[in-house]
RNA sequence: GCGAAUAUAGCUCAACGGUAGAGUAUAAGAUUGUGGUUCUUAGAGUUGCAGGUUCAAAUCCUGCUAUUCGCCCCA
């Protein structure tokens, strides 16, 4: 019988893995340049981390399970509920604020399609204790960074603050679950569905339209005036506006310019306090967004005192998915370098001492494992792409020489055993 | 969790009720130690799985599984 990958699962075959590792280093090194430094947690936790995090029905989307000595695990289905963990665990005494990253798998239990798998990657980091317009920037210029890094133009960053509403609502008493109804419907986008909802509560006609109006508003910093002539004598609203705005003048001058104002970003979850944003890229389908986050106040909720941190996540695989979409180059190298090649079957160990000197002496390379013909090793080799052949015959090595052929050429040369590592450096550009 | 489409060789697809084929990839060969082109040959499929209808099923029907597209949710 033949067993199959679990749903929602996917193999990587090395070509794919090469286009992913390069989207890796290329983020790890952005994230590093801007002073962040790798941390790894368990890929289970305790489930009660998730459903404190997220509320019991959050249990239908993870993979949970009791262990041997009846413990409640989760496989987690995020890395945001693990990094606080750990800070609440290792970090709560350290200088803050703490720059994190973190690059690794997720599971959720939920029905697969186009960008939406049960084990997925995700690239992320939070920046602990450092609530300030500047350090919301940096984040956001960072997320950019990495984007343009990678070769990925053409996105739209979406920036909100849900200070805004939430203050409006506060300052006019409704309840925490209708006003996670109403940001349930603005996250959406769902204007009718919202105009019903409003309808049906009790909420007065002037808030009514303000909220309408707020969400329909998208645009580049010329909003934050308009904003504030709708907003009407709510201290909250204009306090976060004032962030918002502050957090926009402050990304100019880290660079990044290319967003769009929408105060529609709600990201559903209560934790998130101040500013939010999510990087959509379309054609993509339904799962068009590759990134989210925003300013939040999880550890609270896990029992720490206070601090304000600000994180996102890439989604890796939609990030993948969009390059791909857009064509964008990744660069991809070859396998190896160098193919040593016996020209009769005599030639075989001596082509085996070859390869490890030159292996040994820095150079990837490869040799004939299966025993074929010249042609079909040359044909092979060709495969692999390599860019030089080794071809070991009973004729030179007498001499102590092999023939060095350039695959793209054709060249080949005679040289002496001794020298061949020092010109395949000199030829591959190996220091 | 709900709705819809699809499932044939490693890959891309054909056959549309009457003996499962092509392209490509793979392997071997075209006389001694030379590739990317060409030619010859070969292997490769219980047609996703399990039932049903029929003299006869890849083809029609049902269920299951998987993938894809929406809804939902998110990354």
């Amino acid at each position: 019988m033949e067993i199959s990958r679990p749903r929602g699962t996917r193999d990587f075959l090395s070509d794919e893995m090469k286009q992913r590792k390069y989207v890796e280093n290329t983020f790890r090194r952005v994230f590093e340049n801007y002073g962040y430094g790798e941390i790894k947690t368990p890929i289970f936790e305790d489930l009660t981390l998730f459903t404190m995090k997220s509320g019991e029905a959050i249990k239908e989307e993870i993979y949970h399970f009791k262990d041997k000595g009846e413990r409640d695990l989760a496989l987690r289905p995020e890395l945001t509920a693990p990094v606080s963990r750990l800070y609440l665990n290792e970090l709560q005494r350290s200088p803050k604020p703490i720059k994190m990253y973190y690059f690794g798998s997720c599971f959720r239990y939920e029905r697969p399609q186009a960008g939406r798998f049960r084990q997925f990657w995700q690239f992320g980091c939070e920046l602990i204790g450092g609530k300030s317009p500047e350090a919301e920037a940096e984040v956001i210029a960072m997320a950019a960074h990495c984007l343009n890094e990678i070769g990925l133009t053409d996105y739209e960053f979406h920036i909100g603050n849900l200070g805004i509403i939430r203050s409006l609502l506060n300052d006019a008493k409704i309840p925490a679950d209708e006003q996670g109804q109403i940001m349930g419907l603005v996250d959406k986008g769902d204007v009718e569905e919202l105009e019903n909802l409003l309808n049906n509560m009790d909420i007065s006609g002037s808030l009514k339209e303000i909220l309408l109006k707020l969400i329909e508003i998208k645009g580049h910093n010329e909003v934050i005036g308009e904003v504030r002539s709708i907003i009407k004598k709510c201290e909250g609203a204009f306090k976060a506006l004032d962030d918002l705005e502050d957090l926009l003048n402050h990304l100019e001058t880290f660079g990044f310019t290319n967003y769009i104002v929408n105060l529609g970003i709600a990201r559903g979850l209560d934790y998130y306090s101040g500013m939010v944003f999510e990087i959509y890229v379309h054609g993509l389908g339904a799962q068009k967004q590759i990134s989210g986050g925003g300013t939040y106040n999880l550890i609270e909720i896990f029992g720490g005192e206070p601090v304000e941190s600000t994180g996102f996540a890439f989604g890796f695989d939609r990030v993948m998915e969009a390059l791909k979409k857009q064509n964008a180059e990744i660069p991809v190298e070859g396998h190896v370098d160098v193919f040593v090649a016996p020209l009769s079957s005599n030639m075989r160990k001596d082509s085996f001492k070859i390869v490890q000197d030159l292996r040994r002496d820095g150079i990837s390379a490869d040799v004939d494992l299966a025993r074929k013909k010249v042609k079909k090793l040359l044909s092979y080799a060709d495969h692999l792409g390599v860019k030089y052949a080794v071809l070991v015959g009973a004729r030179d090595i007498e001499d102590g020489k092999v023939t060095l052929k350039n695959m793209e050429s054709g060249n080949q040369e005679l040289i002496g055993l001794d020298n061949l590592a020092m010109k395949l450096h000199d030829e591959l550009g190996i220091d």
